[in-house]
DNA sequence: AGGAAGCTGACAGCAGCCTGAAATCGGACC
DNA sequence: GGTCCGATTTCAGGCTGCTGTCAGCTTCCT
């Protein structure tokens, strides 16, 4: 896998380097959001590790126009502990996922490889359970061979769901889906969400584990 | 998993013990620190969220207590914004990690999660004794190849007749994990849990140290 | 045998969950 | 800006089955 960094602190920045390295992985370093923009018009990556605190412009910049250009290589930024709000905004921008500084480096080898992993190796496969049958690539539905329309939101809890199948999820868990780092909800806004996919999917979709979570069948 | 959590502020505090109940861990809520200290003398948490900013004394002290007893129960503390000397000293003094107030609840069930994980190394392991397998993590149990479905509470005896397997684990343990400190059971509560287990997932699978407590085979 | 400890079926109560409906939000369009 | 409309969130009332309790029974030990 071949991972561009982009970081302007050259301690940090060699480490993160050096680590990524050490798991077997190619790694550009680019210090300045200039040479990024060249070598991400200039090569392919597979993951782009984005410090949002860069000293030539705004790292969100080169995030927004990632995505107003369509590339949808997964990005995961960084900011230091007290960026909540820069931390929505990149979120919201189009990022994959986060890592607040200070990081272990193992933590955010593991992160590397799960947002690689779910956004690459799993291209999002159709699955079918009983009648239903569900692309969430495509984000198309089927209930008895007819077409059934979800929301955005029912599609995320869905595929938290199904991304635990036969397991129990915590409501907790899903909640941290729908409102990943952005205000709180103070409501029961999942059991609403469960409701709406039983009645769209099914009654037996989804089963109850009263006070531990919710379980699709395997 | 079982929380301490020591925060004076009364909303805060709802806010935190409710947000960590949903994600299915058990919460002990302590507003002082005498409380918390007798809490920590009397059960045993496997995670302590504390609050620097406490009326009755320096949230410090209790945590230089807890290493002085070489205690390693993994501690996240939570202070203000402009406290940087305060987080400081407070990881010098063995805090594992820190949270800055105000904190997002999703981004502090992250920590929670990673200092849970790091701390622990095991991540909750599949068990198989015999014809019963036990998926802890997922919280789905086959004897078998049957699907045998729990309920949280039993659960949680489970958990912790395993987590000291082949040891005998007295029924005031067993009381401990099913009920937060204080609100004291007065009935054969774990008796039941363990007769209702038995049923489910055989007679064999716990055996009676009369007078002792209960044991689960290695 | 007698007593202490443990087991288990039954059941009321209530915490946790469900769901229809109302309120609020947010994007599209003019 | 203003208006519309569907999506989202909140709320409240009703329902369900888990939980704690107890009583009567069994098992173990002396």
């Amino acid at each position: 896998m071949r991972v561009l960094l982009i970081e302007d602190d050259h301690v940090l920045g060699a480490a993160i380097r050096d680590h990524i390295a050490s798991n077997g992985h190619g790694v550009d370093w680019m210090q300045r959001l200039d040479d990024a923009r060249l070598a991400l018009s200039t090569m392919t990556y597979e993951l782009v590790l984005l410090d949002l605190n860069l000293p030539d412009g705004r790292g969100l910049d080169l995030l927004r126009e990632l995505r107003a250009a369509r590339n949808p290589v997964p990005v995961i930024i960084t900011t230091a502990q007290d960026q909540v709000a820069i931390r929505i905004e990149g979120l919201n921008s189009g990022a994959d996922d986060y890592l607040v500084k200070p990081f272990d480096l193992s933590e955010m080898s593991a992160r590397l490889a799960a947002v690689a992993r779910r956004s690459s190796a799993n291209p999002l496969p159709v699955v079918t359970i009983g009648p239903i049958t569900l692309d969430l690539a495509r984000k198309v539905a089927m209930v008895d061979g007819k077409s059934v329309v979800l929301t955005a939101r029912e599609w995320v809890v869905l595929q938290r769901l199904l991304s635990h199948r036969g397991a129990i999820v915590t409501k907790g868990d899903i909640e941290n889906s729908l409102y990943a780092f952005g205000a709180e909800v103070e409501s029961n806004a999942v059991e609403v969400y469960v409701s709406r996919l039983r009645k769209k999917l099914g009654r037996d979709f989804v089963s109850t584990a009263r006070g531990l979570g919710y379980q699709v069948a395997t």
